[in-house]
DNA sequence: TTAATTTATGCAACTTTGTTGCAATTTTTT
DNA sequence: AAAAAATTGCAACAAAGTTGCATAAATTAA
């Protein structure tokens, strides 16, 4: 079994374990986020898939795939729309991220620090947090 | 000197010191931020000044404000680009923020946290801070 | 395996959001 | 009060995102 052949596999399983029918665009869209290891935006997409699909459907896939948990929005200071893979048991549409993300200012990537925790903060009295996120800007190691 | 003409004193204060003409636009425009104590989206000034100014004007308003560091861009997780205004000594365009953002998921509202220091955290080698931002989603005071 | 059903795609048309050039107006300077 | 500088509003455009619907593809049932 290669190693596209195993992905190919991984892919249809996420698809199918999310209920959604197995098509091109779903499958390509998803290969990309995986084999990339920060974030994408809309735009990345369509450049990446090399026009392939309709702008609609890269609009209706990245929807369904944030509906059904399998992606979830990046917050950026600019305003551009990240999307990134959720880890592990993200089944909601409500997605809980604990890890803090990356933007750099040369190349312009996100990306995701698995391994650094969003540290908790204190908030004023009557203020019910949901979800914390944090987003670094500067230089990546990649651009230095 | 009543309330609303010792406003006026700072609003123009605000826009002489930076430089700037003191217009219409830009008075009505300061004067919403000044009594909003969350952040602004271009559509929440555009309702709000009541469709006086033309949509242009807002948005090189905002981005002149921009530049001379009186408001900033504060990230979100949807596509909404919003503005807040800079506290103290943000003259430059460059502007670190350090309190946490509170983006309430029930009335949809921006609120700074001026009290919440953002947390600093370690990053991996190679990758060099310039900004920490963070935002924290929940519901609050007033929607609970 | 094929037919029926369900779901997703692509197209067209549209809305919303943001940008640019330029003449007219307003603000500032002299 | 006149001249110079800066800002505004308009028009036209570009980019980003949405919606309805007929066609095509994927899934389910037979």
């Amino acid at each position: 079994m290669t190693a596209s052949r195993m992905n190919e596999t991984q892919i249809d399983h996420i698809l199918k374990h999310n209920q959604l029918s197995v098509t091109d665009s779903r499958k390509k869209i998803l290969e990309l986020f995986l084999s990339s290891n920060g974030a994408l935006a809309h735009g990345d997409i369509e450049k990446k898939t090399g026009e392939k699909f309709d702008r609609v459907t890269v609009y209706r896939t990245l929807q369904v795939f944030m509906e059904k948990g399998i992606i979830h929005t990046i917050p950026t200071a600019d305003n551009s729309v990240r999307y990134a893979l959720c880890k592990d048991d993200c089944t909601e549409g409500h997605h809980h991220d604990n890890h803090v993300h990356f933007v750099c200012s040369s190349c312009g990537n996100t990306i995701c620090l698995e391994d650094v925790t969003v540290p908790d903060v204190k908030l004023p009295k009557g203020f019910q947090p949901e979800e914390f996120q944090m987003v670094v800007t500067g230089v990546c190691r990649e651009c230095q």
